[in-house]
DNA sequence: GTCTGGAGCCTTGTATACGAACTTGCACGG
DNA sequence: CCGTGCAAGTTCGTATACAAGGCTCCAGAC
């Protein structure tokens, strides 16, 4: 399908086909639209996308390398299925890299940057109090990964970010399939995240870490059993 | 159940052009054959490894993934350059990672793993005592690789060893460019190797963490950054 | 009825063709 | 002499063609 005449869309990103077909392919598999199992064709996903296979051939390659798919030789490729015990393992190992983020970003936030954590917190806890989790699930993961994208970037650690930018993330619906959206955990959350803004304010290296790393190890533990 | 008999021992390397090109360039690279910065013409190398250019792509593309070369739209592609900071960072990595993986290591590794440690580590001392560094250092840095392979296999973790193995790699010739390997720091790493695998032994979760995250950090500090 | 085997279709893997974008180098003007 | 701009050449990006290997499903035997 020559698709060239298009003027340069949006040009936001590289208009390049693979860019293309990587961006739908992950936003889909994040979003669940593609759930996991589900068998990916590269000449189906390349005329619904409308490059060739090529681009297709490579995105795909780059989401098996995330993680995100599974490719084996001469076999067609599926969305990768993930266990609690996957979930168990992202978590501690983000625990681990973000609280070392933490640390870091400590020394090295901006007054900027802190404003936005709280803003992007403020926007959190406002959407959970006007319609709580379920009709906002989204925009609420949304605005979580702004969160931790924010620290992760005040860590000036390019190999860390990219880590947990490409090896260390989940579809929300696995997310959320094996860890129950409670009211109490998101409260909990909530208290986390303003911890986690204070010790970056008072520049408490340990404090941070230890916060950040609290956060993530906690949220394995849900639905709370001890309420504080 | 597909009766495949005598299918060639060695399963796994022949298959696939792709993985061909990858194993070349890969090891070019981590060798030093192909220095940092030097340009990497894909229909150059496609006739070097005698495939076409597709699967020098596809390679060309994981190893940009992986950070040891860099691509950039219609230009010609290089060797990722390293500096002291990269280095540093990538040891602060490891070190929290696989102090981590030694931690989760104490309590599943097996006797034969730990057996399997120590010859290594007596072959390191034992090249050494023997010829020194610079007679043997690719040999030092195979084993010196294992040995930290072993350990991060049985901490059970496949993201962990994932991202150990594919994004927290340095070309030999970097690391030993801006860490010169001098006797003494050679000497060190024995000791530590030894005393992380007594930690094993002991089955002490936190002596092993601190043991492994030690000998990480330690490195950077030998005898004094070159800078350049 | 169930198992086995194989033929044909389907999908993936690799090579090649073609168009788009950068680079190089020279000509020309300041 | 040096800088600018155009044009040819080179390299990359994408599409398409061809080859190699699985998968399906039906026929035949036990």
């Amino acid at each position: 399908m020559t698709n060239q005449d298009n003027a340069p869309a949006r040009d936001g990103e590289a208009s390049g086909a693979v860019e293309t077909a990587y961006r739908f392919i992950r936003t889909a598999i994040i979003s669940g639209d593609l759930a996991s199992g589900e068998t990916l064709q590269e000449s189906r996903l390349a005329e619904r996308i409308g490059v060739s296979r090529t681009p297709v051939r490579e995105a795909l390659s780059r989401l098996a390398s995330e993680g995100l798919v599974v490719l084996e030789r001469y076999r067609r490729g599926q969305v990768a299925s993930f266990s609690m015990a996957d979930v168990a393992e992202v978590f501690r190992l983000r625990g681990k890299l973000e609280g070392h983020g933490a640390r870091r970003a400590c020394r090295r936030i901006s007054a900027d940057d802190i404003a936005r954590l709280e803003a992007v917190e403020d926007e959190m806890e406002a959407v959970f109090a006007e319609l709580g989790w379920h009709r906002h699930l989204s925009r609420f993961d949304e605005l979580n990964n702004e969160f931790h994208a924010i620290i992760a970037r005040a860590a000036d650690s390019p190999r860390l970010e990219k880590i947990l930018a490409s090896s260390l993330e989940l579809p929300a619906s696995i997310f959320n399939h094996y860890i129950e959206p409670v009211d109490e955990r998101t409260r909990r959350t909530h208290r986390q995240h303003r911890e986690i803004i204070a010790a970056l304010k008072a520049r408490n290296p340990d404090w941070a870490e230890a916060a950040m790393s609290a956060h993530l190890f906690s949220i394995l533990n849900d639905p709370a059993p001890d309420p504080e």
